[in-house]
Formats: C-alpha cells, structure tokens, sequence
DNA sequence: ATATGAACATTATGTTCATAC
DNA sequence: GTATGAACATAATGTTCATAT
C-alpha cells in the first residue's frame, strides 16, 4: 500500500547512475553528488546528499555493489567509500526492470504533453 | 523547503487533465476518475479517488475553476458537483508553467534511457 | 450502493545533526 | 573543512472513515 502507479521513483532514477558510477569503480559518494550536480545542471535537477547515499546503500543491501575503504588521495588516514559492482547478474535484472517503469513514464509525461500542448 | 527539483508531481499532471475536463463542463469527480482509469489502463496507471478530489479543489481554491452543483442525471434529489473553467487567463497561465517542467521531467527521463540502455 | 470530502497513515525525499578524520 | 551516515522533519500521496443521498 501506499505505492504510486504514478512515474518511477527519484530513488530508482538515481541508482540507474549509481550503478554506472560502480561500475567506473572509483568515486565516493560526495564526488559523485558532484559530478551528477554538474551533469544535471541544465535541466535544474539537484540531487540531495541524502538521496545518494540512500541510493547507494539501497544497491549495497541489495547486493548490486559493494564498498571499499580506501585512502583517499593525497591525505593520510582519510577513509573514503568507493563502490563497486558486486553481482553482475542482478545488475543486469535490476535495469530491466527499470527500464520498464522508464519506458512507462516517458509514455505518460509524453501523452500529457501531446493531450494538452 | 522539502521541494524536490526532480519530476513533475503527479498533483501537476492531474490538474492538467481536470482542466480538460473542466472545459467540457459536465463531468464530476467519480466520472472524472472513472475517465482517467481507462484512458490510463493501457499504462498501468491508476489515479485515485483522493488525488482527483485533491486535484480539483487545488484549482478551485486557486479560482482556475468553479464548481456547479446539479442533479445527477435520472435521479432526484442526488447532486453532484461539476466543473467549468472559471478563468481563461489563470488556465493559461498555469499550463505555460507546467509545460515547462513537463518539458525538462521528458528530458530527465530521456537522458536516463540514452545513458543506461 | 454512489458521491463527496475529510481524516489518517505511509512513503518519498529533503534538512539537520553527530561523528570521524 | 570534508566525508559518511543517522536522525529528524516535511511533503506527496495512498487508504480508511464519515456523511449524505
């Protein structure tokens, strides 16, 4: 109950690029708050530090990803998080089936947009 | 505060399609919603009950629409309420700002589907 | 039973605080 | 100050209840 049939999640949006980031598998979660700001800056969209942590901890209890502690550079005794793809396999099955509330949600802001403009 | 700068509300999308209706003038709120549930069958999206009345007394409240009461067709005595678009200039208005965010929630979730699949 | 609407509960998400370096 | 994370607060939306016909 309570769960929207409405557009996919901004939490669901976010660990499609978490994933992509894993997959780079060297960023930690404040650099890439950074990047995705950047990234999204012309179309307004600013992903908060909480959701990209939930995002990525969402994917780590899932078992998508997985962390590792890492010195981060340049410093001594800084411990920064950096995430990898852990199962490759659920990744795959993840997407899919995102990419089916995605193709659902594009279909609905794009019939609003050709009912009322 | 607690504003997202992600997607459009589903509360946006709606009013979007209670205007519609609005403009025809003779539909009330369950119809309205029976309406809506089979034109967005096909995309698995169930507006309810309570997001529609909601819909509708935001743009009463905010004077885009006014509310007459009349009896509901081969009954007596049973009144219910339809809508008519109170004011043309506040209707544009307010589509002209929606388009816009309708406009950049399609570009989210295309840069998404080009990035990831 | 149908229609309207409010009250309530739960999610989804943003903001602030705590801890460590 | 930067990084991680939890705790907290609010907003968005779904579910249940009340009232009337």
């Amino acid at each position: 109950m309570g769960r929207t049939t409405f557009i996919l999640r901004q939490r669901a949006y976010l660990k499609l690029y978490m994933l992509q980031k894993a997959e780079k598998g060297n960023l930690y979660g404040l650099q890439i708050l950074g990047d995705l700001m950047d990234y999204f800056d012309d179309l307004a969209y600013k992903p908060t530090k909480s959701e990209v942590y939930k995002s990525l901890h969402e994917l780590l209890k899932e078992g998508l990803i997985k962390r590792k502690w890492i010195e981060k550079e340049g410093t001594e005794m800084q411990e920064v998080a950096v995430y990898q793809i852990s199962d490759m396999e659920k990744v795959k099955a993840y997407k899919a089936l995102v990419k089916i509330d995605l193709d659902r949600s594009i279909a609905l802001l794009n019939r609003a947009l050709k009912d009322h403009f």
